[in-house]
DNA sequence: TTGTACGCGTTATCAG
DNA sequence: CTGATAACGCGTACAA
């Protein structure tokens, strides 16, 4: 170690690096000065081979690029877990699992290269992660649909708030309502449509009246297209994301279909999409960043041994506005 | 090694591993078999301290979390660069650097905890990177405004493809030609604000009408206010990325000015914006994702000591649509 | 409080 | 073609 030159050993630097206690005061500023002057940075490699840590946890995006910078979801769930990890020495850095093969993502996974790792929107047939779980600390965004039945995770009350927002449909005087569902392999998609169904059972009602997007816009519109093919009447929709309501909306527009005189929407989302739309969304909101900094939080107690929840559940709220 | 025991010495196994010529297949096997069953993955830690080389790039992103992902750029680039790497023994990794201190960046960076650097982005005040430079292959998107000269980098032909925009503005006889511009810290927003000024005054005309924005809608909207504002007559007007133009187009709007009747526009940057436009933007297309690519072939180029041109200038071209 | 000495898992060197 | 063995740069008992 070059800075051992300046004045001490190895070990006293180590100790100065690492501000552990009592290190006579006078050798510690001549280590910094030392520090300073070198220009010297701790090679990370080395530490954590000898450490068995690496203070680095990745966040590991099951998307194509493509998905992942468009849907405003990962920029906030991003948000809060660059935010909480800011506080605390770990650094985050992602990776798309999609761009490389599954393989490269679990030897990177494993090969010491992180502490922990943090999956967002991994759907049911996806288990590059799955071998992982057991030897790294792993925190989930959505009930994980496989795998042990023992994972960390963190997830929005998708059901009770589909529910609710089916609810609001039926108290203005909606009976025909259908639902733009997410896709079944991901927990947000099943637990969403759940909530709408069991809203419609709890009123008598039909509710055979589903298609399903992938929460895109393009896919939104697409599903809106296929209900209305249906010929069944629709006077309520409950759309389980607010893109695909944007996509919604643009179909129900040229059918010459006013929101929400003809058709009532409620979306799912509180994001951009749902803002500024015309009228706007009425729709619920769920907290990503702090569903992004809780996971965070998760991870990083369990990489450290501290006592967690294993499952931390988020309220929603209704947010109204001019859709229904 | 725990594979060593099954068979052979480490050395061995070291070399099956890094599949090196000449190693007895039988004993390949053999290793390869007691892999699998160990399922085993090398420790990268271990690996690159011995070898000094850690088979990651990292790309650095001195923006907001919601600005990189909110502007298309951005994924653009990453699906470039992630492509390339993709066919590579790379692993691509990120960090938002405005989420952690400038100096955590540094020591990340220098901390050998990858063989390079791709920096989008940055402006001329941001300096993260900049001690790095020199003991870590680095390659920026877009010139340099501050550094050693020497550096590496990838950009578009911004002054150029700004020139050709503002002279189709003239030969569709506009005369009061403005300017939405964006950063000046940024060298494209130099550029692009240089070849309209350079159209401008070949054709001896007024270059004064002129206000700036960060690329963003909000900005681009702000700016159009300003302009309008300051009662001067226009009649053709660039805007310096497809976001702003988007912003511009709300105010125009807002004040009854029809696009191209009253003010035709030219904008930069052909993504997803200036598509969905009414009308669809005029605008000079510039290959974002090829960028990223050639970004990454660069630095890979850098890292592995191979020889690379120092600046590699990417070409535009002009994409007619609705709006000039 | 400080220094010594060893171990971390892998690659590289050099005999064999 | 293969096996010892020495680095690699740092953390950490343990001894001083």
């Amino acid at each position: 170690m070059v800075a051992a030159l300046a004045g001490v050993s190895r070990a006293t630097v180590s100790r100065v690096v690492n501000d552990s206690p009592s290190v006579d005061p006078q050798r510690a500023r001549a280590v910094r000065d030392a520090i300073a002057e070198l220009n010297y940075v701790p090679n990370r490699a080395a530490r954590s081979l000898a450490s068995r840590r690496t203070q680095a946890v990745t966040l590991v995006l099951p998307e194509s690029t493509s998905k992942v910078f468009t849907d405003p979801f990962f920029a906030s769930v991003i948000e809060g877990i660059a935010g909480y990890l800011a506080e605390t020495e770990y650094t985050l850095t992602m990776i798309l699992s999609s761009e490389s093969t599954p393989d490269k993502t679990r030897r990177y996974l494993l090969g010491g290269n992180v502490d922990g790792a943090l999956v967002v929107s991994h759907h049911s047939g996806d288990d590059s992660w799955a071998r992982v779980s057991g030897s790294l600390p792993v925190v989930f965004a959505g009930r994980p649909l496989v795998g042990e039945a023992g994972s960390h995770y963190v997830e929005v009350e998708n059901e009770s708030g589909a529910a609710t927002a089916t609810d609001l449909l039926l108290s203005r005087g909606r009976r025909n309502i259908a639902t733009i569902a997410g896709p079944q392999d991901m927990s947000a998609g099943i637990d969403r449509l759940a909530g709408w169904r069991r809203a419609l059972a709890r009123a008598g009602l039909d509710s055979s009246r589903v298609e399903f997007g992938d929460f895109s816009p393009a896919s939104g519109a697409a599903a809106m297209r296929r209900l209305l093919a249906r010929g069944a009447p629709i006077d309520g929709l409950f759309v389980a994301s607010a893109q695909m309501a944007a996509g919604a909306y643009s179909v129900l527009e040229s059918h010459s279909l006013r929101i929400p005189g003809d058709v009532a929407v409620v979306g799912f989302d509180d994001d951009e999409f749902a803002a500024a739309l015309t009228p706007a969304l009425t729709t619920v909101h769920h907290p990503v960043t702090r569903l992004g900094a809780r996971m965070a939080e998760t991870l990083v107690a369990l990489i450290e041994g501290r006592p967690v929840e294993r499952v931390t559940r988020l309220g929603t709220s209704l947010i109204l506005r001019g859709s229904a």
